[in-house]
DNA sequence: GCAAATTTGTTCGTATGTATT
DNA sequence: CAATACATACGAACAAATTTG
């Protein structure tokens, strides 16, 4: 009972690549190749291309030709926050020095800052009512030259009048903005609650991650709420990572020190 | 500039879809009807929808039509963990038992205990030699009758050999393996580490959990590795969870308690 | 710099198969 | 069994992007 032509073009060509018969970067034969090697029409060796570009295996380019998309090398973040500090997790200044420690380059936009109203999620985060102004501080990161994370932090308004000048000035602030606002306002961070959630890229995500436009590689996205000693949140930092170059790491109580490697 | 005709199709029907106009279920258009719509060919029709499809944005069932896809309500994990007791993350009982705080059914499968030699990152993780015979317990989980999860623990043969017969025995595990081993062995777990990633599904995970065919809905994959006293891992469990059905929290020091609601 | 050759992208027409109602 | 709807396959033509001579 022989499935589908494409099918079988689909699979003969997907396991050439997995054994690496077919290496990362190399080019396929060109459809009108494969239309001999297979003895099928044009029309059906694209379906079966079609369905390995579905899946991530290979990408086209027009006026080239068809090529085996080479892996990347991830990088590990580390979420485990101190409370007290600020955070340790993709966040400020501690994201780059982690990075730097794995022997690799960080880069950081100058932040850009808004006054926005909150919308319903974001709301709810803070526990504020919808619409409250919120002071919106939005930064794109980088490793190696090529983009991160995007993140954005959110603080109710009411912070800057109590005095936290800083937050709407387009400047990194070096100590972070957690133990500036202790400083400042006395409000410290006595916990968080991080949120982790994967899902499809916007438009936005895919032309700054440089995303195949077919929506496959997703995006994780971890919101990161900051409490007040009162239980009250006073903060929310939005976190967006592709999947395809990220994993992260968790650590509790007492683990041993250990270079993170990808499996 | 008139993008190519599928593409103005495709859209049409995105914003349609987005829009609510056509609401989660719907059935669209049959191609032939589309085909009088746009005025195009029946095979270009059918390209516009093939780009709803690869994007998860509809469904097409030979026969019947072709329905815009049901959107599910995730279901959130809380991941933080308590060094000591064990843990809290989607683990053993624990997992049972957030579950029904949440006003859902859970059932899990009874463990599947299995002799193996521990492959690379097996034996990365639990720092042992390549080829060394580990105990693998593997479980399904169930949320509302839905398949949510796939665990699988592996545990050194050593355990086994110094007392922890259980570990070998196909039958739950009430008071969780962690304090199993505590009881037993008095190995305590002083601290844990999570890695996150994400990836596509394989097929058994496609088959389990019914995901697409096209493999567009990745798995969280969650491996938590424990530590003893002495800093040498005793255990590993791996976690798969698919995307599209799941959230997770992690709550850092002092978080106020609240219904978690998926954004 | 330009023209030709190469390669993928889009569109149409048509025929036949398979699954469901 | 018949009607309906999607799935597969072939052939053909032209367009657009890229590389090559």
């Amino acid at each position: 009972m022989p499935e589908a032509m494409y099918w079988r073009i689909a699979q003969d060509l997907r396991k050439e690549i997995e054994s690496g018969k077919l290496a990362p970067g190399a080019q396929l034969a060109t459809e009108l190749e494969l239309r001999e090697r297979y003895r099928a029409s044009r029309n059906t060796v694209r379906d079966a291309v079609k369905w390995l570009v579905n899946r991530g295996l290979v990408e086209t380019r027009p006026g080239q030709g068809t090529f085996v998309v080479e892996k990347i090398e991830p990088f590990v973040t580390t979420l485990s926050a101190d409370p007290e500090t600020g955070l340790g997790g993709g966040e400020g200044m501690a994201a780059l020095a982690e990075v730097t420690a794995q022997g690799r380059k960080a880069e950081a936009s100058t932040p850009l800052v808004e006054i926005q109203k909150a919308g319903t999620p974001l709301a709810e985060l803070l526990q504020i009512q919808e619409g409250t102004q919120v002071v919106s501080r939005h930064q794109k990161r980088y490793i190696d030259g090529t983009p991160w994370s995007m993140q954005t932090s959110y603080y109710p308004m009411e912070l800057v009048l109590r005095g936290a000048q800083k937050l709407i000035e387009a400047t990194d602030i070096p100590e972070g903005t957690v133990r500036y606002l202790a400083d400042t306002l006395g409000i410290r961070q006595v916990g968080c609650r991080d949120r982790i959630m994967v899902r499809p890229p916007n438009e936005g995500e895919v032309t700054f991650f440089r995303l195949p436009d077919n929506g496959r590689v997703a995006v994780v996205v971890i919101s990161r709420t900051g409490y007040a000693a009162d239980g009250t949140p006073f903060r929310t930092t939005f976190s967006v990572f592709p999947v395809d170059r990220n994993q992260f790491v968790i650590n509790v109580g007492e683990v041993p020190d250990r270079p993170a490697v990808p499996t």
